[in-house]
DNA sequence: GCTATTTGCAACTCCATGGTTGCACATTCT
DNA sequence: AGAATGTGCAACCATGGAGTTGCAAATAGC
């Protein structure tokens, strides 16, 4: 009864959590579509290891990997961390919707329940 | 190397990676100011293991405590997932800026060195 | 066809983190 | 003062995730 959109929005923020992920991605967007073997050559941990954070990346929709010939090209889906930034405006935005009712609330009703004892 | 304020982003993220920790912003923004063993009886879990949820929020930025006597109540501090929906968006930003970019240097050059076949 | 390069498992280690419990300390109320 | 209630701290456990290594399978180039 919270947000339906919780799930994927579970996949993309514990994708982004990761440093690596995010800075995996940065690059990615900045150099265009890389393979796993050519990314991990600017990273301080190894292929695999790469390969490993493409694959959340992948599972959160975030890249998407395309085959050509024997490499396997990571690209940005943009439109996912469009979701995601949308989303998260959001909440921020149902927040300050909350609070301003709870501000507007106290100034009507100041001090609820406060003179009982 | 790449982005100073990589390291508030990370915290944040690290926070709403939590779906526990989402809820509780949720719930927080929701409901107002709440003490941790108020929070707890709406959860799974144990009073601890929301006051250490809380602490992360906190750490972030996310929220802050106000001492009421013997209680201490958890609030939202709404502008720092203001900053965080900011750095998103202009990480989408760049990130599309980039992608037109490439788009449009491959209209210039269109397949550089892939013509061989 | 052989070699080099690259990807794709799979097993394994390590540690950060979520969770628990128990107890001490503080505060409020009668 | 004493009972209740709530917070804080510390030890502890278990799981998951990040990282590694080794090797097999596929593909490209000679």
């Amino acid at each position: 009864m919270h947000q339906p959109d919780d799930r994927p929005a579970d996949q993309v923020f514990t994708a982004l959590a990761d440093p690596t992920r995010r800075r995996l991605l940065d690059q990615l967007s900045a150099q265009g579509p890389l393979s796993a073997t050519d990314l991990a050559t600017g990273y301080p941990v190894s292929r695999q290891a790469v390969v490993k954070h493409l694959g959340a990346l992948s599972a959160a929709g975030l890249l998407r990997s395309e085959r050509h010939g024997r490499e396997v090209l990571y690209g940005v889906v943009p439109e996912r961390l469009d979701e995601a930034t949308a989303w998260l405006a959001d909440v921020g935005a149902r927040w300050d919707h909350r609070l301003r009712a709870l501000a507007d609330h106290l100034r009507d009703d100041p001090d609820p329940g406060a003179g009982t004892s």
